[in-house]
RNA sequence: GGGAGAGUUCCCGAGCGGCCAAAGGGGGCAGACUGUAAAUCUGUUGUCUUCGACUUCGGUGGUCCGAAUCCACCCUCUCCCA
């Protein structure tokens, strides 16, 4: 299932066989939370920009259109025409972001839709069964992402109900897929360490989950606000107690520069709503570092977004026109800078692996540390 | 020609004697954004030698301790009647 091809001390080259293809890893997964990239993109985009998973989200999808008449439509990868591997996060973030629509019980959580209020409970065996009917490849385990700060009681007694709730999310995927009429049998369950800012909480959350013996675990419940230091000693901690054949995966991170250093410290998988937000509000990542299109010195600026860049927007289009864009509010001037930002965050983990491949990461790491702490 | 109304800071638009450098939008400028309640949010936006001073509310001249606010005339615009 998880192969590693190559390491370079923590950091791993590696691969993950799934039905619909091989993932190359470290891997930066796309985040299209309701079956599109927000900013216009289509799955034909993803393919453009190098993408090879693309992450959508259970909550959503739950709400609108419902995992049922995505079923009934032949599921999820039919549904937006991707055919490469899809994620599906489990809800789990939505646990700590809407707080003030939901209210955490041990069966689960009872949310207020946020679209039109109405009344949602999802627990381990409702989020399994929704990511059954979407028919991802990989799914996530229904966790509480603890919020930060939060106290040691209140993390304590959230974590361990998140390992209930883990063996929960496990039995009720097993027990779909031993069903004549699941959509996609293949699924596989990744696993959420959580702990907040609590080493020894975060060490015993990982020694319990890892004895499920999952084909992936994931970190959880960081880049929540805590200092950067304080994310990455919690990687350097729990990632001792992982085990070393499965992929590992730091939900929601990162910048660019946490992408290297949490590659550094062993993690494979990625996912962050940064780069396609960002570009819509007109920042994007360079090779050379930040760049704020917005600003005033774009304006008549004939060059790309980065030259050293291949993608679409880049070979084609200038800062000062896609700056144009985004100050008149035009929807292309978004889609514009998605796909750059995108193809770049692709770009960055390929060129993470080839590092890793010809033993070249502790360089790269510290060449790009530098640089992506630029402004261009 | 007669009648009614209006002119406010980059724009729209509140204000109708002191608490007004003037609400609120928009636009401009800058910042933030980390498993997407985010095409969002925050700050800033007359000048200067910036705990203070100066200039500004169509123009000019008045009234008043004090005027964007009241009065007179003028200019411009809108609407109605000829």
């Amino acid at each position: 299932m998880f192969e590693l091809i190559k390491t370079q001390d923590k950091a791993r080259r590696g691969r993950f066989l799934t039905a619909r293809g091989v993932i190359e890893t470290p891997v930066f997964m796309n985040v299209g939370t309701t079956g599109a990239i927000r900013g216009g993109l289509s799955s034909l985009d993803l393919l453009d920009v190098n993408c090879q998973v693309e992450l959508c989200n259970t909550y959503h999808l739950h709400i609108r259109p419902g995992d049922d008449l995505i079923r009934n439509m032949g599921g999820l990868h039919k549904f937006i025409n991707w055919k490469k591997p899809i994620l599906t996060d489990s809800g789990g973030f939505q646990v700590f972001s809407l707080t003030k629509l939901r209210r955490i019980k041990e069966e689960g959580v009872y949310f207020n839709s946020h679209i039109d209020g109405r009344k949602i409970f999802m627990g381990p065996e409702e989020s399994i069964k929704i990511q059954s009917n979407l028919g991802s490849d990989i799914i996530m385990a229904f966790d509480e992402c603890v919020e930060n700060p939060a106290t040691y009681k209140y993390v304590k007694e959230s974590h361990e109900r998140t390992v209930r709730w883990l063996k929960r999310c496990a039995a009720e995927l097993n027990r779909l897929n031993n069903l004549d009429d699941t959509l996609n049998k293949n699924q596989v369950l990744f696993g959420i360490n959580q702990g907040g800012i609590y080493e020894d909480l975060r060490i015993e959350n990982m020694i319990q989950i890892s004895e499920l013996d999952l084909p992936g675990y994931a970190i959880g419940g960081l880049a929540v606000g805590e200092e950067i230091k304080i994310m990455y000693d919690i990687i350097d901690t729990v990632e001792a107690y992982m085990p070393k054949d499965k992929p590992r995966y730091l939900m929601g991170v990162g910048t660019p520069s946490n992408l290297i250093e949490a590659v550094w410290r062993g993690i494979d998988f990625f996912d962050c709503v940064m780069p396609t937000r960002n570009a819509r509000h007109g920042n994007l990542f360079t090779w050379k570092g930040y760049v704020n299109l917005l600003n005033q010195k774009f304006k008549q600026d004939e060059t790309p977004v980065d030259t050293d860049c291949k993608c679409h927007t880049c070979r084609n289009f200038s800062r000062g026109y896609i700056r144009h864009l985004l100050k008149v509010n035009e929807m292309l001037g978004m889609r514009l800078c998605v796909i750059h930002n995108l193809y770049f965050y692709n770009d960055l983990m390929r060129e993470i692996r080839e590092a890793i491949e010809s033993d070249g990461f502790a360089q790269f790491r510290e060449k790009y540390l530098e640089i992506f702490a630029l402004r261009a």
